[in-house]
DNA sequence: GGTCTGGTTTGCGCTGGCGCAAATCCGTAG
DNA sequence: CTACGGATTTGCGCCAGCGCAAACCAGACC
């Protein structure tokens, strides 16, 4: 199961099957219960990590209060990567959402499998590449949008991340709460609970334990999108 | 003397001279009025980017009206390089700022190169990521700090990044108009054109011909980090 | 059952800064 | 010199959404 799940994911994306051996024996499985800290802010990067099951907050705060939640991970998906590449301190910090599996390798191990399989570095810059893209974006939402349009933006962003379909529509398939939901399109817990709320009367979304569903994506994507 | 310049690129940090002789063999050097667009968003990417001389701003533009400035690229940076790695398409629009020279390579030949000399793929990697950061840094900004802090924060990065040590202290070395501040700073031209003229009158800051002076930068990190 | 904790909802008042509009300044072209 | 266009400054009114505060709800623990 671990072995589909690596070979599925981006970062090893074409590489053969001999090199998924080596990636695989050098690979650390770990499951962690909920609010795990993986990783905190400013720490010396030792690990790559990668995502096999449930989801992961990643988090960055200034030296005042302020708090930004800066992506969700979901099942598949690697983090704690770019640190390796740049001062060697993690930029953010890392906290599971719920129940987790998590798979991570050591710096060593790291470039010793780029050396090997330079196809894994491409591999990353693609990705780092779409995640700087997908920043770009929020930013130019965060200057230009006003709330309402941002949060739904977010939530069809997560849908889209780490949906799972059903018969009631898209579940993002990871708890989250109103800050979470607050702190990832950039406005206050008050005002975010004040919105989803609204929405959930009119029955474009619906919530049950942290679970968000979205019934109604094409009215959100309106709200998204309109003028 | 770009001989000189290409070496103490970041891209090609750390080559031996042969390599670099390649890597000069393959570029394509141009001279750019200012106001030159040099590729536009949406467009297919076919080139890696890299400034001599001169300012290039980078904006990213949605469906609606909305434009935010992503970066300014000062002498030394590279600049659309991520598209060649996800969808090969640029993600943003390039303009130049003033009069410029630019350096760019084909995208057979940067693959090429790459090929024979994988550590530049390791530097894009570590130059993407820094940006990365960065773009988070703005993002956290964005969503917990006002007006003020952010444009003293932007001059403040600006002068980092492209600043010249000058008697009345650090000018930025392109040419910036209070749009283009404004746009980096996600708020308005009216409110960034109200903010500097105060910080103006104040002594903080200098503007001649469209260039930015910071007289007082320890008044303006303290602006920016003030509680 | 009672209590405690963490999340959520909701009301209310205040204000940062946006939007509109007008005036001004400056560089360039005729 | 004059006219014109782009950039900038500035005044004024308004409102989105923040901040504070209080009430509410649900699950966990005793």
């Amino acid at each position: 199961m671990d072995a589909d799940m690596l070979a599925g994911m981006e970062l090893f994306a074409g590489l053969p099957e001999a090199a998924l051996r080596d990636v695989r024996a050098a690979a650390r499985i770990r499951r962690l219960p909920g609010d795990t800290h993986i990783f905190g802010q400013g720490e010396p990067a030792a690990h790559v990590h990668a995502l096999v099951e449930g989801g992961v907050r990643i988090t960055q705060s200034g030296s005042d209060g302020g708090e930004a939640v800066m992506r969700f991970i979901g099942p598949g998906e690697m983090f704690g990567t770019v640190a390796l590449f740049t001062d060697r301190l993690y930029p953010a910090e890392a906290v599971t959402l719920g129940e987790a599996v998590e798979a991570s390798w050591g710096e060593a191990a790291l470039h010793d499998l780029i050396g090997r399989h330079p196809r894994i570095a491409l591999n990353i810059l693609g990705i780092v590449g779409r995640r700087l893209a997908e920043a770009q974006e929020r930013i130019r939402e965060l200057s230009t949008q006003r709330v309402e349009r941002r949060l739904a933006h977010s939530l069809l962003r997560l849908a889209d991340q780490a949906g799972q379909g059903g018969a009631n529509g898209t579940t993002i398939r990871f708890p989250l709460t109103r800050k979470d939901v607050a702190a990832v399109a950039g406005t206050t817990l008050h005002t975010a609970s004040r919105v989803l709320t609204a929405w959930e009367k009119a029955g474009l979304i619906l919530t049950d334990q942290r679970h968000v569903t979205l019934r109604q994506p094409e009215a959100l994507r309106r709200i998204a999108e309109e003028e």
